[in-house]
DNA sequence: CGTATTTGGTTGCATATTGAAAGTATAATA
DNA sequence: TATTATACTTTCAATATGCAACCAAATACG
């Protein structure tokens, strides 16, 4: 029911424990060190996308529980927010928190550092597309 | 016996079909999506270390076998070359490619956002120690 | 020489995470 | 009222991780 702004508090206290050291790298990679989790925020960050579907619809097909968990943990992590639609209550929109767009510079090098050593790699993150919002319909 | 030089060739062959696409930043996470493998570059690059039992010896305790898997395939990705110590046959020296040294803006990246978000976090990557080797220009 | 130690791993096994497919709940639409 | 859209959850097999023990080659030591 209440799901968004639902009890968050002790399982983000939680996380705070398992961190493996006080090294920033290590911090960060304990949030963002998996195969999915910076996927998700380029598609935020580059093609403008904000809703659950749209992340599905990506070209590397993330399945859908591994979305919903991804999705959960960055909103515990204050990464992203969360929001329903006030104009369709079906929708969820998912936006990135100042904590998420600060980590566009870490996207850009690793673009940048794909782009350079892949050959076969296109040269913009998914042939990044800015939609000027407007997202569908 | 002959381990160094080792037939690598159809492994790294084999990894580039696992691509899920052609964007820049999929194709980095698709080695560099992990808990560990950034860590172990970190070592190399902020904390000048060159031995398996370094890594191991890092606050975060990687398990050996994690280790050897991820040395394996940084090699194979031609991101960390490995030699042996001329001077002491039994050690191995990793050291990083062009390709892995051109990393670090990325991980500069990490180490902001992760110093600047994680207020438990010290301000350097494992409270960073060049001891003096000067890896990098 | 023989033995212990250092170094860089590998092996076996329990647990955790992922991936694919199907199912569920609620809101909008016809 | 029935159908569809949307955002998930569930199930279960496959894969990855974590831990502890073990191994083998090279070297140091007595």
């Amino acid at each position: 029911m209440n799901r968004i702004g639902k009890i968050k508090h002790n399982v983000s206290m939680t996380k705070d424990q398992n961190k493996r050291s006080s090294c920033p790298v290590s911090c960060a990679l304990d949030i963002l060190g998996d195969k999915w989790t910076l996927l998700v925020i380029r598609d935020i960050l580059f093609k403008d996308k904000q809703h659950f579907r749209d992340f599905l619809a990506s070209p590397e097909k993330i399945a859908s529980n591994i979305l919903s968990d991804r999705l959960k943990k960055l909103e515990e992590c204050n990464i992203i927010s969360r929001q329903r639609d006030p104009l369709n209550a079906r929708r969820v929109i998912y936006t990135l928190t100042e904590k998420g767009k600060d980590l566009s510079p870490a996207l850009h090098a690793l673009i940048h550092w794909g782009a350079k050593y892949d050959p076969e790699s296109n040269k913009q993150p998914c042939s990044m597309q800015h939609t000027g919002r407007m997202s569908e319909t």
